[in-house]
DNA sequence: GGTACTTTTGCAAACGTTTGCAATATATTT
DNA sequence: AAATATATTGCAAACGTTTGCAAAAGTACC
C-alpha cells in the first residue's frame, strides 16, 4: 500500500504472497512465470481493482505508449478545428492507434509552440509524433526530424523530405476532378484553392494537366488563391462574380469546405448547379452528400491513411527507415456535375 | 547524462556546478533559489535543449497534468466522430485545457471499455476526466464517480447526479425553437430526435411546453424518435412523408445534423423551406449557415462551456465540491424559418 | 541419492525527478 | 566581533515499476 492508500504492485504481491517481481511479470503475462501463478495474480488484481502505475512503468521502461497527434494549423488560416476533414483524420488516427495499443495525446501547432522533439519526445510525453498537415511551413517538422524524433506526417507524399509523408495522390485527384468537369461540358474552369499549400499545389497541378490534355488554355485569371475555408471561398467567389460576371461554368475546389462555400455563393445569385456551373470538391466529408445538389468530390480514404500512418510510425519506432506513401483516391459522382 | 545519451537533470546540474536539487528548483522557478541562479540554469537548459522527464516527475509528484477527454458514444448510434458538434467541443476543450497548463488525452467510450477510474486515474495516465455526452447509459460515469475519479461531464445539467454536469439549457432551447416555428406560422410541428437521450429529452420537453403555451395540441404522431444523425433523419422523414403525406409545416430538430438530413429529404421532394415547412436546428455548427436556406438554429456556446468544464474540473481536483452548471443558449435566426 | 538440467521465483538496482530537512553562506543586529 | 536571523544551497530519501542475475525448486536421468 502506498501512503495515499492506493494499492501498489508491492502491496498486491504481498497479498498474493509472492515477490514484487513475480507480480510484475505475472501481470505482464510473462511466460517466465508459471501459468497458474499468472492467472491467480491477474484475477487477484481484477478483484482488487488494481492497475499499474503508468508513470512508474514509463520511467522504468523508457516507453510511454503514447503518440502525440499535432494538428498543424497555420496561424493565419482559420481552417482550425472547424474543418470536418481534419477531424475525420483525427478520429481515424485515434482508432488506428488504439488498435496498436497506443493512446493519443491531441495537440496542435498553435499550442505546441517551440521544439516538438523537446516537448513531446525528450520529455517522454510520447514515443512518436504524427503531424496532420504540412501547413505552409515545415520548419517545425524538419527540426523535430533532425533532432531524431520518430515522426510521420499527413501531407503531400510527393514532396521530398527526410521524414515519411503519407497522403493522397492529390495530383491525380485534381486531374480527375477537372476531367470530370470537362466531360460535363465545362469550358472555363475556376480553380479555388491555395497553390502555396503543398497538397493544394498538387491538386492545382492536376487541374492544369487536365486542361492541357484536353487542349484547353490555362487562364491564370481563373485561379482564385484563397484560404481553404468555406468563408473565404464564399467571400472571394462573390467578389469575383461581382467584378467579372459569370465567366466560368465549372469549379474545381481544393476541398469540400471550399466547394460548399462556393455553392452558397452561387445559390444566392441563382446560378444553378450543375445547370450553369458544375462543381467538384475534394475530401468527401460526411456532409458532402447532404447538400443539394449532393457534391461530386474526390474521396480521400482517411481510414486506410490513418492505418498506414500508424503502421509507418511503428516501424520508425523500431528504427526502420520508411518511405513516404501514397493513398488511393476515388472520384465520387454525385449531382453537382452534369 | 543517462546511458542513452540523453541529458538528464543531474547532468545539467553538473555542467552548471550545482546540485540536482537546485537545478530542479531553478527550472521550476522556485523562489527559494537566487534569481540569478535560476536564470542561469534556465538559459543553460535552453542552450542544451534540455527538457525534464515527465514520466519521472509525474511519478514523483503524483500528478500528470493530463486530462482524459472521453467521447461517450453509444455503440448503437453512429453519431461517432462524424458529428461536427462533438468535435467543436473537443477543439474548445483542448484550448481551454492548454490554457490551464493541461494536456489532452483523447479517447472514447468504444475504446476505453471497462473501468475508467482504474484505467485513467489509478494508473496515473491522467488527473481527471471530462466526458463528452451522457449517452444513453451513465453506468460508466457513475462508476468512475463512485470510485472517486475527478470527473466532469457535458450533458444535461438538470439531471440529478453526484458529479457536475455542464450543459446548455436544452429545455429553453427546445422551447425557443418551437416558439420560433409557431410564430413563423407553423401549425403542425414535427419533432425529430431521440427522447431517450437526456439532452434531447429536455429539448423535447421544451417543444411540448411551447405547444402548450400556445394552446396547440400535442400530437404524439408528430414525434419521430430517431438516432441523432443526418442519415437517420433523412431516411425516417422520407418514410414519414411517404406514409403520411405532408402533414406538417414545421420541424423542430434535435440537432443541426438532424435538421440538415431533414432538409435534404424535403428538398428532394420539392418541399420548400421555409415556404412549405419551417425548420429549426440545434447546435449551430459551422455548416449551418452554409446551407441553403441557411439554417435557423439554437446556438450552444461551446467555447464558454469548455472553459467552464475545465474550470469545474480544476476545482474538483482541488477537492472542492462543485455543482452542475447551465450554459446560455441563443436563437440564431437565419432563413429556414419565415 | 547424486548429478545435470529446466522451470520458477526473488533480490536489488535502476529509471529521473522532487522535496523535507539539514547545512552552509550572507546579511543584520547588538 | 560575536550572535542572531535570513537567504541559498545540498543530501538523501522517496515515487512504483521493470529486469539482469542469482537462487531455489522441480524433473529427469543414471
Amino acid at each position: 500500500m502506498a501512503k495515499n492508500g492506493k494499492l501498489t504492485l508491492a502491496g498486491l504481491a504481498k497479498i498474493a504472497g509472492v515477490s514484487t517481481s513475480t507480480a510484475s511479470r505475472a501481470l505482464n503475462d510473462n511466460p517466465l512465470i508459471k501459468k497458474e501463478t499468472r492467472e491467480r495474480l491477474q484475477t487477484l488484481a481484477a478483484e482488487h481493482n488494481f492497475s499499474l502505475n503508468k508513470a512508474a512503468s514509463r520511467l522504468r521502461t523508457q516507453k510511454t505508449n503514447v503518440v502525440a497527434v499535432i494538428l498543424n494549423l497555420t496561424d493565419t488560416t482559420e481552417q482550425s478545428i472547424s474543418d470536418p476533414f481534419l477531424l475525420k483524420v483525427v478520429g481515424d488516427l485515434n482508432q488506428a492507434l488504439n488498435a496498436c495499443g497506443y493512446e493519443m495525446l491531441l495537440s496542435n501547432s498553435l499550442m505546441a509552440k517551440g521544439n516538438w522533439n523537446n516537448y513531446f519526445i525528450s520529455s517522454q510525453r510520447a514515443d512518436g509524433l504524427i503531424v496532420v498537415g504540412q501547413g505552409k511551413s515545415t520548419a517545425n517538422i524538419e527540426q523535430a526530424q533532425e533532432e531524431g524524433a520518430p515522426i510521420v506526417v499527413w501531407g503531400d507524399p510527393t514532396t521530398k523530405s527526410d521524414y515519411p509523408i503519407i497522403g493522397s495522390d492529390n495530383a491525380l485527384g485534381g486531374y480527375l476532378a477537372t476531367k470530370k468537369l470537362i466531360e460535363a461540358g465545362a469550358k472555363n474552369i475556376l480553380f479555388l484553392g491555395d497553390p502555396e499549400h503543398a497538397e493544394m499545389a498538387q491538386r492545382y497541378a492536376g487541374y492544369k494537366k487536365a486542361l492541357q490534355e484536353y487542349d484547353m488554355t490555362f487562364t491564370p485569371e481563373l485561379t482564385l488563391s484563397i484560404d481553404i475555408t468555406s468563408q473565404a471561398a464564399y467571400r472571394q467567389l462573390n467578389e469575383f462574380i461581382l467584378s467579372n460576371g459569370l465567366e466560368f461554368d465549372g469549379i474545381c475546389a481544393a476541398s469540400d469546405m471550399v466547394a460548399l462555400g462556393a455553392m452558397k455563393a452561387l445559390k444566392e445569385r441563382y446560378i444553378n448547379v450543375p445547370g450553369d456551373v458544375s462543381l467538384v470538391g475534394f475530401d468527401d466529408i460526411n456532409m458532402a452528400e447532404l447538400f443539394h445538389p449532393a457534391l461530386t468530390t474526390i474521396a480521400q480514404n482517411t481510414r486506410q491513411a490513418a492505418k498506414i500512418m500508424v503502421q509507418t510510425l511503428m516501424q520508425r519506432l523500431e528504427g526502420k527507415i520508411v518511405d513516404s506513401q501514397m493513398i488511393e483516391i476515388q472520384l465520387i459522382e454525385r449531382s453537382s456535375t452534369r
